[in-house]
DNA sequence: CCCTTATTTAATAATAATTATCTAATAACA
DNA sequence: TGTTATTAGATAATTATTATTAAATAAGGG
């Protein structure tokens, strides 16, 4: 199901803005924040917002197609969820990439146990160097 | 290794704030907010301004007694770190637990391989709703 | 034990990220 | 096509965090 019809469902309107920066973060494999998306759009949308970048990105998480990344810094990331994956930080050069591996049911079903809880999601970030940062010392 | 050993290793002074809020994070295991870490001590230490609060844990972060949690919300959180382990966020009441599970050697492994970062380190959040809101709903 | 000095604290200002407000613009639907 | 509720855009406000600087203080040498 496509943004526009996920948007309908939802009872929200369809806006060019939206569309815009879904697809910024469909075609950009950097996890960007609020503000590199702005300056990415800005070049074709010279009236967007940065408060309507906020807004649109709180909407886009609401119906999960996009989740927010905390992997430190002080600022918000995103990226679009095809199937959730980790993520690896370099420590170095800041950069962050998606990984194709996944947490073992086995650790997920443990989790559950021994927490109790009703386990709905989670984030798995790594932190290291990469290895171009690690040739280039 | 105690934090007073550690802060003279490092050249750093050993002095009454330092350790107070040091005596918090490991009394406390709500992993707190900087914010919330002063408004314990203020009883204490009524001289006590936030901005030693966030100074004092970027050092216990640097001498790696400590570390911050970015789980969601916009404000990090503080945990003192006996050996690394994941968290789990309660999304009705929002508190944090620690959990008593860890990464098998072979994912670990496998992020490596398949990443070629040098892993330092990982932060593994789960997303769910604890028993206690699960029952009052 | 006191003096000296570099470090640290505390108060405050500055910055940065995010959210709220409000008016003009516009998508949706009759 | 017209009406209306929603959204965008501009801006102000808020919140978290960091920087600055003068006064206070821990640590080591005498």
């Amino acid at each position: 199901m496509g943004l526009e019809a996920v948007l309908r469902d939802m009872g929200c309107k369809v806006t060019p803005q939206r569309l815009a920066i879904y697809e910024v973060l469909k075609n950009c494999n950097m996890h960007p924040t609020a503000e590199t998306i702005y300056n990415i759009i800005s070049s074709d949308y010279p009236t967007m917002s940065l408060a309507t970048v906020y807004k649109t990105l709180d909407l886009l998480k609401e119906t999960g197609i996009i989740q927010e990344l905390n992997i430190g810094g002080n600022t918000s990331r995103y990226d679009v969820i095809p199937k959730p994956h980790p993520h690896i930080l370099c420590t170095k050069c800041g950069k962050i990439e998606n990984m194709d591996i996944s947490l073992s049911k086995n650790l997920v079903n443990k989790a559950k146990r021994t927490s109790g809880y009703d386990i709905q999601n989670f984030q798995l970030y790594f932190f290291g160097v990469c290895p171009y940062c690690r040739n280039s010392e």
